[in-house]
RNA sequence: GAUUCCGUAGCUCAGCCGGUAGAGCAUAUGCCUUUUAAGCAUAGGGUCCCGGGUUCGAAUCCCGGCGGGAUCACCA
């Protein structure tokens, strides 16, 4: 049975076992009144320190250093880590020294989480600690933490596999306490992004997820199906749609955190679920919605890194106030020499293979376009930087521009090489939004994969009247990445998609008893990798037994040695089916 | 999807010119009343990712698979 646990975890079981003897709750119900903080102690305690001699504290264990009749620990909490002091004869006044010896020697471990009280005093060594007067077991770890040594700046044993950190993440939260405070900043993000658009007035909104046609944006779906409809769903790419028919409805702004969806590639810059926030706002355009992304995303890195001056891998990001801003067509000719405005379809095709620009058939004007500007110019954008003026034909929810034809009223954010919002000046003219969706129609004839879907209901909402409207979509693990200086968007996600754990089979041992293989001999079978009935129609009659017999004597069990005959009448049981199932 | 690297003890890793495994931390036992990643001593702990092949013999070499990383492609 305990062959499933490692000898550590044997060991923790067992000390649940002599706990539970001794009258201690393992996992005791009650709460624990904690008074202080680590964090606390360590800022406060030198200036003040009649103010800690009565402390509360709980957390973690997360180091031990026994010797003899006393014994240093590090206890880690949600601020910091915070040592403390244990001596015998302090939480064992009278002759039973049970609660020391036994108790906090033997049967605590690593990773359990107590509760302490005492005084804070300074050690010789002059390091903070907390003098422990009575400790509460709050909950018993059963598995070995991955211990993280530091001192100064080196690392001994990092916890660094990002497999087992992102599969993990309450594990990479215990032992690297960065990581808790990158997605501490995350939050401070968006609550930052909130106030400011609480305080524009603008009404935090809902919509629908589960969308019967998706829309918004150029992306492949998820798709679903509801059974008492018996129809098919697709998750949402983009939440655009709904909030302008808030807009029709009569808010003036509305906006939302969402969490969109699309089934495309996975890559550091990329998660198939991402979180944005998609702002609405009547009677403005997209000029005024730059001015809004400036203000507030410099108060976000205000607020969350206190400077509009942002270390970002090897460079520093400034988003102070006035950004760059650069039309799409100045911008390629500033960074390949080339004038594509006016250039037709064919055009643009040469001009892409004089950049060495990999195009498709498939691709029309506007992606033609889009591909030269994110294959010369994007990657080149570190300063936050505003690209203005697309081309219709990749922009088909934006409107016409006011002056300039074949371009519609649209910019993008660029910042680190990599776009963080998008925005335009709606398109509120519903024969032009037919015409457009039309059009996109006319791609997915030519093989384009991420048309745009026709939304009769929403051409239909247009059709009442649709004020002229300011629209933003913003990234926010993109932004969040930028702001906290991580390299993926892995790191801003707390649980990042990844492919399912293999699972082991559950009680392997009942399915072969059941079967009919001698209940002795199962452990050696499952060391031996077979795990249930199924897995011996695949094995070899001669090797098994080889292997089971030297198990016999690895594991010491009693038992004559098997017999070829043996083995070959338990193969045959695979053959014959499980009754039980 | 392509290329490439990686998968060894609970954790971090070494071993890889083939001879069935090693270190540090963690764990156990004993000693030590204020230590600083790290006291001293001893001990236990491994399906060397999985499957096949070559070989007398494979953690090591070859093939296939699974999982992961990086780069590229795709992707507002």
């Amino acid at each position: 049975m305990n062959n499933e646990f490692s000898d550590q975890e044997v060991v923790r079981r067992e000390a649940v076992e002599e706990l539970q003897r001794l009258g201690i709750e393992p996992w005791p119900a009650e709460g624990y009144e904690v008074n202080v903080t680590a964090t606390d102690i360590l800022r406060e305690f030198p200036g003040d320190p009649d103010r800690f001699a009565n402390v509360s504290l709980a957390g973690r264990i997360m180091s031990r250093r026994i010797m003899g009749a006393a014994s240093f620990a590090e206890l880690q909490d949600a601020t910091g880590r915070i040592q403390v002091y244990v001596k015998r004869d302090d939480i064992c006044p009278g002759e039973d020294k049970t609660l020391y010896n036994t108790v906090f020697k033997k049967l605590l471990d690593i990773g359990d989480i107590i509760g302490v009280k005492g005084f804070v005093f300074t050690t010789q060594m002059g390091e903070i600690t907390i003098h422990v007067k009575e400790f509460t077991l709050l909950s018993k770890s059963l598995r070995v933490l991955p211990i993280v040594k530091e001192k100064d700046d080196a690392v001994w044993d990092a916890f660094t596999d990002p497999e087992l950190r992102f599969r993990q993440r309450y594990l990479d939260l215990i032992v690297n306490p960065k990581v808790r405070d990158v997605f501490v900043r995350r939050t401070r993000l968006v609550n930052s992004m909130r106030d400011f658009l609480n305080r524009q007035g603008y009404l935090e909104v809902e919509t629908p997820i589960l969308q019967p046609l998706y829309g918004g944006a150029a992306a492949k779906p998820f798709v679903t199906h509801h059974n008492t409809l018996d129809m098919k769903l697709y998750l949402r790419i983009a939440n655009e749609l709904y909030l302008k028919r808030l807009i029709v409805g009569g808010y003036d702004g509305v906006y939302e955190f969402s969490k969109d969806f699309r089934n495309e590639g996975m890559d550091r810059f990329h998660n198939p679920e991402f979180t944005q926030m998609e702002l609405y706002v009547a009677y403005k355009d997209y000029e005024w919605m730059m001015d809004l992304v400036e203000e507030m995303v410099e108060q976000a890195a205000l607020d969350v890194c206190g400077s509009s001056e942002v270390s970002v891998g090897d460079h520093v990001i400034n988003f102070r106030r006035p950004w760059k801003r650069l039309t799409m067509s100045d911008a390629i000719r500033e960074f390949t020499g080339k004038d594509i405005s006016g250039t037709d379809e064919a055009g643009l095709v040469k001009v892409a293979e004089e950049l060495d620009v990999e195009v498709d058939p498939t691709m029309g004007k506007g992606k033609l376009i889009d591909e030269i500007f994110g294959a010369t110019v994007e990657p080149n954008l570190t300063q936050p930087t505003f690209i203005t003026d697309y081309p219709v034909e990749m922009s088909p929810l934006a409107r016409k521009h006011r002056s300039k034809p074949g371009l519609v009223e649209r910019f993008e954010a660029i910042c680190n090489g990599k776009e963080i919002c998008n925005a335009f000046s709606e398109l509120n003219d519903p024969m032009d939004q037919r015409a457009r969706f039309e059009a996109q129609l006319e791609l997915a004839r030519r093989g384009d994969q991420e048309y745009m879907m026709l939304d009769e209901d929403f051409l239909r909402a247009l059709e009442y009247g649709m004020p002229p409207t300011a629209g933003l979509g913003i990234g926010i693990d993109r932004l969040a990445m930028i702001l906290t200086n991580q390299p993926s968007i892995q790191e801003v996600i707390f649980f990042p998609q990844m492919r399912p754990e293999k699972r082991q089979q559950e009680a392997p041992e009942k399915e072969l008893q059941s079967a009919g293989i001698p209940t002795e001999w199962i452990p050696a079978l499952i060391k031996a990798g077979i795990r249930q009935v199924a897995d011996l129609k695949n094995a070899g009659a001669g090797k098994l037994m080889n292997d089971l017999n030297g198990l016999r004597k690895k594991l010491k069990l009693e038992l004559p040695a098997l017999t070829k005959e043996e083995v070959e009448r338990w193969i045959g049981l695979s053959e014959k089916g499980n009754p039980s199932s």
